[in-house]
DNA sequence: GTCTATACTTCGATAGAC
DNA sequence: GTCTATCGAAGTATAGAC
């Protein structure tokens, strides 16, 4: 191992723009656009840069990942604790932006194994989350019959594939899906009360 | 336009080999992994011929998809006439290589937009096909309350969802999703009795 | 129909000057 | 910390021999 190059600060604010850059392109234009060269050509620097700061591109990647991870991970903790998990978690799940660069960290996951089991335990610890707030607030209201991981993975499944099919251009079925929710929603987290019919 | 190059038949041996070599490729190792080089590796000849089958490689991911989007949609057509059109969706909509092959087909159309309107419209259709089947043997048992749509849309997504994780390795609430599937395919096709409670 | 040979482009990565 | 300069590998694509 040559362990002895030199690699830029993790503070650095060139380091923080390359990260936002690329996350940009891969938003825009998919991962394989977010070559070393467009990158820095687009943080207005040169390439070499990407290279001091990330050694290889997987680095890159992978730093740009874990950033977006973390920074979801205590977002979602937070928001998923207020009174209605579920829509928070409905609301939360169709961000485009989001969305769209989990699923281009995934297909990079196809041919980067490298970067395969670091989203794979990211998106299991994510899971995890989600699950326990939910069910904890549906223990809390008695929905004892309820399957809280059920509800958590098929509320989550459909907001990316709408969300997915969105940007593509494709809304066939949508409406009627988005009205299901709303009535399922309304159902286990009335939406003019607070936390149920006094 | 330079339209006087040469161009393989469309019956040729050699032509389908690349289309499923280039498929393979696609499920195992992703879009990015499918180059003209790798492909005529993997099928045993030399790079040159995929040129002459296809002149550009998104002429060969357009042929590959067209192939395989045809195929789908008559077998679709056909297997949804059948008795329990919800069962055969959740069974078909979570076979492997259909799901990894057309997520890796999103991801191609996100940078190349030649394809993007070409998987739009045939996602499209066939989702219609879907919707159009399941709503027509929901009508013919009465239940008229059942939003069709939002089945169809709802059952795909989380099929997708599933395979797509299980490829990755998450499973966190995958069980918890099936047996909730299951119970409500019981209801709304009781599996025992073929067309309902006699 | 298939190959050899080749032109051209882009990419990842490194060494070393400033 | 940033740049110039450069290498080698891999990609797309074409011309032309066989």
């Amino acid at each position: 191992m040559t362990a002895t190059r030199r690699l830029g600060a993790a503070d650095s604010e060139t380091r923080a723009a390359l990260l936002d850059v690329t996350a940009a392109i891969m938003i825009e234009e998919g991962y394989a656009a977010a070559t070393s060269r467009r990158v820095a050509a687009r943080a207005g620097v040169k390439p070499a840069l990407v290279h001091y700061y990330f050694h290889t591109m997987d680095d890159l990647f992978l730093a740009l990942f874990r950033k977006g991870a973390e920074a979801n991970l205590s977002r979602y903790e937070q928001a998923l604790a207020a009174h209605q998990p579920l829509r928070v978690l409905w609301r939360l799940a169709r961000e485009p932006d989001g969305v769209v660069l989990l699923a281009e960290f995934q297909a990079l996951a196809n041919h980067r194994k490298t970067i395969r089991a670091e989203i794979a335990e990211y998106v299991e610890r994510f899971r995890a989350l989600e699950i326990k707030a939910v069910a904890a607030r549906f223990a809390s209201r008695g929905y004892e019959a309820v399957p809280a991981g059920a509800v958590t993975v098929v509320m989550s499944a459909v907001a990316r594939v709408l969300v997915i099919e969105d940007v593509m251009g494709v809304t066939t079925g949508h409406q009627e899906v988005l009205d299901l929710v709303e009535r399922y929603l309304d159902q286990l987290e009335p939406s003019a009360a607070e936390s149920g019919p006094a």
